[in-house]
DNA sequence: CTGACGGATGATAATTAGTATCATCCGATA
DNA sequence: TATCGGATGATACTAATTATCATCCGTCAG
């Protein structure tokens, strides 16, 4: 989906069905929410809180930065919005400069390589990409690791930290 | 390349060749430099520059943060290291969620949309996790913009902030 | 319609990763 | 061994995000 006219219409579709959306997740619906979803759906620039915040403040000039950045949390927890910067903490850095891929445990950060054995012949071929020069790609898997997998099991409380930073795939098994 | 052993050959080479890659690249060979790169070629673990500070200060105990964090950001910039969290500045949400990925221009992070025809029904098949549970999975390609590539060919001297943040990519082209 | 409840909000402080600054140090070279 | 330029360490700073908490208000039972 990429054209915009068709995006246009995606957004019209989301916005209204926004409302039941929050209820159905027994979020209260606020004015800030629908404007900040509307804000982000009216977007194809994949915008920063703070590009938002410009935003919504249009319609809301006293809205908090503070609840741009708690809000757009909650639109990807229930599934409204995704983060397109998955893993987004702190800089994790590989001195294996061998071609290969990485799993990253969602809970706890953990990452391992892998290999996919098909992935390289496939994406070598070219992709139409409307004027960006292609430098490079990165293909990572979202899992859930052992450890973290007994202990969701086990305790299905999650834990604060795990929601707060958890980002969300490009694409979801099931 | 992912065996124990076969890391710590290729872990052996590279910290070998790495005074003459220092050299090569016109930077000076420092015993922070060393145990920084030995620290980062010893871990499977994806350090953050926090872990490596830790590791090297065992034997460097005067060592300052501020070292890590640029001395890691130097191997990047030679070649050395790459970061695994690409893009990795502040957080972009996306209310797109049809499947599709992304195309990063690595200067000004402009994102864009884009469809990889092929790469779904690659990627349904499974891969080795070694007790990862799969969730969901991302793919970018890093590219440079259409403004960015005319910028880069009049202005050859690129501005302080795409170098600090840049990341590297998994995979590079030529 | 109304009042009560609980989550949302706004203001603000705190945290944290990373960067800039600058005096001093030291590896490289001749 | 003397010189020089980049590296380092200490520190201040920035920017993004999160925590705290008093107040507000959307929801819903009555
Ligand atoms: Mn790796
Ligand atoms: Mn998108
Ligand atoms: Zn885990
Ligand atoms: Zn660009």
């Amino acid at each position: 989906m990429i054209a915009e006219g068709e995006r246009q219409k995606y957004a019209r579709e989301r916005l209204a069905a926004f409302a039941a959306r929050c209820r159905a997740a027994g979020l209260p619906v606020t004015p800030q929410r629908l404007s900040i979803i509307e804000a982000l759906l009216a977007s194809s620039a994949h915008p920063r809180a703070e590009e938002i915040y410009g935003q919504v403040r249009l319609i809301h000039p006293h809205i908090s930065a503070a609840t741009v950045h708690r809000t757009l949390e909650t639109l990807c927890r229930i599934g409204e919005a995704r983060k397109v910067t998955v893993l987004h903490d702190s800089a994790r850095y590989d001195a294996n400069l061998t071609p290969h891929q990485h799993v990253v445990c969602v809970e706890c950060r953990r990452i391992r390589d892998i290999e996919i054995a098909e992935i390289d012949r496939v994406l070598e071929r070219k992709v139409a990409l409307s004027g960006f020069r292609p430098l490079g790609w990165t293909f990572e898997l979202q899992a859930l690791c052992e450890d973290c997998q007994r202990r969701c099991e086990s305790g299905p409380a999650r834990r604060k930290a795990a929601l707060r930073a958890r980002a969300e795939p490009t694409h979801r098994k099931n």
